[in-house]
DNA sequence: AATCCTATTGTAATCGTTTTCAACATCTTT
DNA sequence: AAAGATGTTGAAAACGATTACAATAGGATT
């Protein structure tokens, strides 16, 4: 039904060899020609099937986009940024979200392989045994945002997990607290694993005790933010102060905590990792570490935009420094200084 | 580089149209051969290349997903249903983000039309003049969501604006307020246009005057409804209750009634339109309609793919009635009663 | 035993591009 | 003026699937 480049042959008088030549605005084609062309295009409006050109280039101009919860504002942003960079490049974007379920991963994965995408962002459900590798065996680039493939050699964008997590918990311990939980998401995830590992070595920096009971972790969803919270909440040594480590277990974690009527920061202190816009809406505002979530996106998808031009180069690394915001949820906290000395 | 039909059918001894019809569950095969077939996909880990499906069958298996702004948690909502429902139909989706602009929405416009989606779920920047024209005229199905698109028969699955406004404001009303601001979404898509409406049909149902200059309006963006609420609030007769059309307007207009010191309900009461999952964070709760984001998206997606099917039946709408839900931002108004008798 | 069906399989055309190769024309160089 | 170089164009072969059609074989019916 759609007018093809033999109706604008036809029209122009010339081979569709020909249209495709002007189309690609290769050089050895008249002025005439190309003029006479160009018109034929315009009258029939014209508009090559991206199909045709992905069969015939075995390659589409599509770069999939493979998330783990969509309406985390985190992975929100960072969507908006793979499609911004990709519009600016003539590349539409598959959007695919897995839902944190490594089979719905798998199959997106086929999904990819099978409509011959150029290449794929990808925030991965698991750091092993990832299912990207079969993109890799059929040279699809990939790039890993937010999350890291440790046995796949491929471009990745990450923050400095351990580091911002360190510096959250030691400014806990700089504002006296001594008994700090901790609610993260479970250690499959590189933002699980890492993030906890910065809350145990700062712990471990200033000598205090790593319990385990102060350590909850799960998917990283508001529910189980609020379960976990309300579990450590509800311990007879109740921690004076907390570390979430993901926006969603944060929101869970203030549901909890208001529900019991506690204060922040006097009945217990709060640091999290990233950032919610409207967390200045709350009171007290929150000491934070603010993610560069467009910035991850971004960077991500033209460092996949490379790969796709020239994959020649060895795989990079990316690793972002998001900034400490320190805000009124972690006021100094007098009674442990009885505890230490 | 990717195994082929060919490459499928020379191992088990067939023919190319054998192994497409095993792979179709086409009769007329023998039980011997399919065997054999299915035997050799699963050796070389065939996967059938979707692109050359799209370019035989003239249709690719994936549908278009056009919205406004995917950092706004309604849509958010709504592109996790899309995706879900067409996840179980095994289609892929095109997430194209069109940010308010009509140019931009145009450009993916054509993107689909050249990338022969199926089918397109939007929602569109405006209600006339609608790039869409452009998709309906190659018979390509096309369902509005949210908003309508009124000179195009198509699908439609709209909540009832008009109404839920009216509920909104009439609520107001009913509390004792009399002089009522209003912020919302510009008229030029439904969403603003409807709500207006519901607004000015609560005033007249009452014999209130309708004031122009308590009416703001303005793309649906945070920053906006902050400038706009201010612009009410700083008003010499400010209004004694706002009603915001829209989610994010709402933030901007809480944003600016912080600002300012002013207490909800006691300085200014507030009804607004859609909800936000972290609300029941703020105190007060507020008094809004609910809307069914998620049912919208998938009832939209459906009627697609039903469309799809079969393209023969005259268009559908689909109006959903959002409840009302009272909280605690809007308690009677004293001094009103003074005013009318 | 001849005829007709039906079940199974293969051949080849098709979808709409791009690109290689060859053909021809024109221009330059000797 | 012959030879070679260069510029412009078209014919045809891919890309990888589906499917209309033909071909064959075997079984049933007369």
């Amino acid at each position: 039904m759609p007018v093809k480049i033999q109706d604008v042959a036809r029209r122009a008088g010339v081979s569709s060899a020909t249209v495709s030549r002007v189309l690609a605005n290769k050089p050895h084609v008249s002025e005439e020609v190309r003029r006479r062309v160009l018109a034929a295009v315009e009258e029939l409006g014209y508009q090559p099937s991206r199909v045709a050109r992905s069969l015939r280039a075995q390659r589409s101009k599509i770069i999939g986009l493979i998330i783990s919860d969509i309406q985390n504002p985190f992975f929100t942003s960072l969507v908006r940024a793979v499609e911004d960079v990709a519009y600016k490049h003539q590349y539409a974007v598959f959007l695919c979200n897995s839902d944190e379920d490594i089979e719905k991963e798998t199959l997106y994965i086929d999904l990819m392989r099978a409509e011959r995408v150029a290449g794929v962002v990808i925030s991965p459900t698991r750091e092993t045994d990832n299912p990207c590798q079969k993109l890799i065996e059929v040279n699809v680039p990939v790039v890993a945002v937010d999350r890291r493939i440790l046995d796949l050699e491929v471009d990745t964008v990450v923050v400095d997990n351990v580091g911002a997590a360190f510096n959250l918990v030691r400014h806990l311990i700089n504002d006296g607290h001594r008994h700090i939980g901790a609610v993260i998401g479970s250690s499959i995830a590189t933002t699980g694993r890492e993030r906890r590992e910065g809350y145990v070595r700062a712990l471990e920096a200033h000598g205090l005790p790593i319990l385990p009971h102060l350590i909850r972790t799960g998917l990283p969803k508001e529910a189980v933010g609020y379960q976990l919270t309300g579990e450590l909440l509800d311990l007879p040594d109740r921690p004076t102060a907390l570390f979430t480590g993901n926006n969603l277990l944060t929101v869970g974690a203030l549901r909890a905590i208001h529900e019991r009527g506690l204060r922040i920061p006097d009945d217990i202190a709060l640091v999290a990792f990233d950032e919610l816009d409207w967390m200045s809406l709350i009171k007290p505002n929150l000491t934070v570490v603010a993610q560069p979530t467009y910035e991850l996106g971004k960077t991500a998808t033209n460092l996949l935009l490379n790969r796709i031009e020239n994959s020649a180069h060895p795989p990079q690394e990316v690793v972002l420094n998001p900034p400490l915001i320190i805000r009124q949820s972690c006021a100094h906290h007098e009674s442990s200084s009885d505890e230490r000395r």
